[in-house]
DNA sequence: TTGCCCATGACAATCTTGTGACAAATCTTT
DNA sequence: AAAGATTTGTCACAAGATTGTCATGGGCAA
């Protein structure tokens, strides 16, 4: 899931923004002040941080044009209150992705961040078509065929392939895989691979007992070939 | 280069606008009272409204609710004047996608601007009709048939129909479809989405539990076929 | 007020995912 | 070369997640 890195003083409302966004699977980082938070900032594992305005240490401003300065677009929204008028505008101006007015409601707040982690993930989209032997595959439409009849992949099924497809003829280990494909905080066993694997062969391959696609790396894992 | 349409009856603040936005490239129409404001408006190439509150001819609460009413979903920002605090909050439940209280700097507004159509620069071509199987949708006339006779869809489930008629074949998240049909300022759950769907098949599909067009594709949302 | 539109919650129905077990294949060691 | 140790192929199942569906309540408009 998505790491969301929360930056402010306020104890009541980080606890309440720590306890709600962990509702919704959000790994979250906390950091009380500006020095501590512009420093976890740069940790590029952070997919998003809420950043308070008025802070000890280091205000939301300049945390976030520093962090502009030093090239790291990790996506920020802005936390404001009601008075700051102006702070709002020059929060967008220096390179906030968004900003939201106390008090807010946890719910839009959440609605916001979905929205905002969706939009970057819609710009590193990768491949969206893949035609291979008597194979074809759209990933925008999440359809697949094979001599033109179509076939049912799962959602994950789909992710794998598309993995794959974008990294032929490379081996890719199960860890890798687990990592790219599932995630880093979700840890099935290595196991669960293989039967994916097994399944997609079923599905795309003329004798799944002898693939000619998706071969086996004996103890390095699997690779992709057209 | 974008369009935006000014629709201000106070000479002054028109020509603040007028020169303020042409300096960051925008293209400035304008109106001075409603009736002709209403008319521009429906311009499908204008990408954003500035809609003053107070208009002699029509209001701008009227203005913005019948244009999303005809399923014109240009982005508004309201202008309101200090006081008007319950204004604000109507202006938003008829469809503004933002509002702004005089006096207000140049400057937030600009910035306020820039994060809507940001926020929006996808999408925005908006057919008009479409046919398919034994079913006709004439989204300007705001009309649907099922084997020529009428049945009645709300504005939101033509505006879903005609976002999913418009990407065609494409599947399309709950979260991608509540961001996209009803907006960045309200947040309904993902559950909302799926009981629109639900309705929208009811009145579409010859069959409901055996849809046609609108095809579940489990774990990532729904695409429409023809 | 009545009726429609909208959003939500609850429950059932359905699909997906991850895992264990065992067989088969492959590698290692003797 | 054979036995033993790993690794992989394969299947079926149960837990869990997702979706279908309906009923409810609030808000707005006629």
């Amino acid at each position: 899931m998505k790491r969301i890195l929360v930056i402010e003083d306020d104890p009541a409302i980080r606890l309440a923004l720590e306890t709600g966004l962990a509702e919704d699977n959000y790994e979250v980082l906390l950091a009380s002040e500006g020095i501590d938070g512009l420093k976890q900032a740069r940790n590029p594992s952070v997919d998003l941080i809420l950043l308070d305005l008025m802070l000890p240490g280091k205000d939301g401003m300049e945390i976030c044009s520093e962090l502009r300065k030093e090239g790291i677009n990790t996506l920020v929204m802005m936390l404001t209150s009601k008075s700051d008028e102006i702070d709002k505008v020059l929060g967008l101006e220096i390179g906030a992705d968004d900003y939201l007015t106390k008090p807010f409601s946890i719910r839009e707040l959440k609605a916001r961040i979905k929205a905002l982690l969706r939009r970057t993930q819609d710009l590193k989209k990768g491949i969206e078509e893949s035609s291979f032997s008597d194979l074809h595959f759209d990933f925008k439409k999440q359809e697949a065929s094979k001599k033109k009849i179509l076939i049912k992949l799962s959602a994950k099924e789909f992710q794998i392939v598309k993995f794959f497809i974008e990294h032929e003829g490379e081996v890719l280990g199960r860890d890798k895989l687990l990592d790219e494909v599932w995630g880093y905080d979700v840890f099935p066993t290595t196991r669960t691979v293989d039967n994916y694997i097994l399944s997609i062969r079923k599905k795309i391959e003329d004798n799944p007992a002898e693939p000619k696609h998706l071969i086996t790396v004996h103890t390095s894992g699997y690779k992709f070939v057209k």
